[in-house]
DNA sequence: CCATTACGCTACGACTCGTAGCGAAAGCTC
DNA sequence: GAGCTTTCGCTACGAGTCGTAGCGTAATGG
């Protein structure tokens, strides 16, 4: 989760463990009454009660201190049991919006990508953090729902992976225009009428190549 | 397109009207070689040849001066009539993807976005400017499929809303984060894919309230 | 006790921001 | 052409942030 986890020397004065959770949350704190762009280091690390030099030992800049600040937010996402695919889908991509609802994460996430495009290592760092945790839910998803046969088996490794990926760019790009460029609830309204929608077509999609 | 287009009045020395285009050029070349962070209006002015003080008395910052940049972009997207509804999302969606592979797009939609979230002005501005012109392609691909019969007419127009908005959200999103997130073209092959899932979830969705 | 590392603090040059003030330029009306 | 109005280019400025260096001190392990 730390910026560098220098391989920890067995020597030396060791490094303060809450230090690092102080810092995070007040870089969400941060980034809930400044937003992105407002968002100084010198400001965290005096809410963190930590020196600015510290922060920067720990952190290559901004960019990558908010994308674990923002990662924490992410880790209480789970999959629930609710014994349908479909109601699967709702309590997931709910849990999604509920996250994204939260001003530090609208803040910060959407900035953070914004600066990947143009730093490799931060999209892997965004990559490992964020995505790839979300990415598995779907996996979950839909290897209980075959077991479950709502969905059929699938034949070519490839062509899942494809879908996979098909699903993930649809659900999260969806609930994340839906919430920060329209600037709407994604409700349970919502994410019925899409998980309805998104059902039907992969149904459908599978079942006539 | 301008910042404030401050009702232009009948005395006076006219403004360059050149000098608009020309900055905005400036700031689309600095989005590629810099990217969002990095861009200075101080770069931009020079740049475009005109003094920065003439920047400042045309947009009130770098968040209204990216998006008037960015939503030129947008300019170009059209809805082909290739006679069948599929074809028709293919090709509009390919468009999109284009322009979202632009380096100048993906810095800068990205960051007004983020910002955006702090900012209602700015928010109203993005929708004026880009957002809202997207969005009466679907309204129009809509009218035309209902035409040609591929889809039912609307009953209640709320309802209708609500289904363009939701179309929209998974459009836009899907789209954006195939190319900015998981950083993977939306080349042809994605983009039918897409489609058909896409379809097949609006034609079921439609026939089984 | 001593080597090693982390920490808090101060200070620093470099950079960007957004604005103010100035004289000159370019249009309109009379 | 005279006079008015607005824009333009230029310079300068205080304020704020950045990221780093240097220093003395604190906390571990050998």
């Amino acid at each position: 989760m730390q910026s560098r986890t220098p391989a920890p020397r067995a020597t030396g004065r060791p490094r303060n463990a809450k230090a690092d959770a102080a810092i995070l949350a007040a870089t969400r704190e941060a980034l809930v009454e400044l937003g992105w762009s407002k968002l100084t280091l010198g400001d965290v690390a005096m809410r963190a009660g930590v020196a600015k030099t510290t922060l920067y030992r720990r952190w290559a800049g901004k960019n990558e201190l908010v994308v674990d600040a923002v990662a924490e937010l992410f880790d209480e996402l789970r999959l629930p049991d609710r014994g349908t695919l479909a109601a699967d889908i709702e309590g997931v991509v709910l849990q999604f919006a509920a996250i994204l609802a939260r001003p530090e994460a609208k803040s910060g996430l959407m900035a953070v990508v914004a600066e990947s495009i143009r730093d490799d290592a931060l999209r892997e760092r965004i990559r490992e953090s964020i995505v790839d945790r979300q990415k598995r839910l779907v996996l979950e998803g839909r290897a209980r729902a075959q077991r479950r046969g709502e969905l059929p088996a699938e034949t070519d490794p490839g062509e899942a992976a494809r879908t996979v990926d098909l699903i993930f760019d649809v659900v999260a790009g969806a609930v994340v225009h839906r919430t920060l460029v329209s600037a709407e609830p994604a409700d349970e309204e919502w994410v019925r009428s899409f998980t309805r929608v998104l059902l039907l077509g992969l149904s459908g999609a599978s079942q006539a190549p």
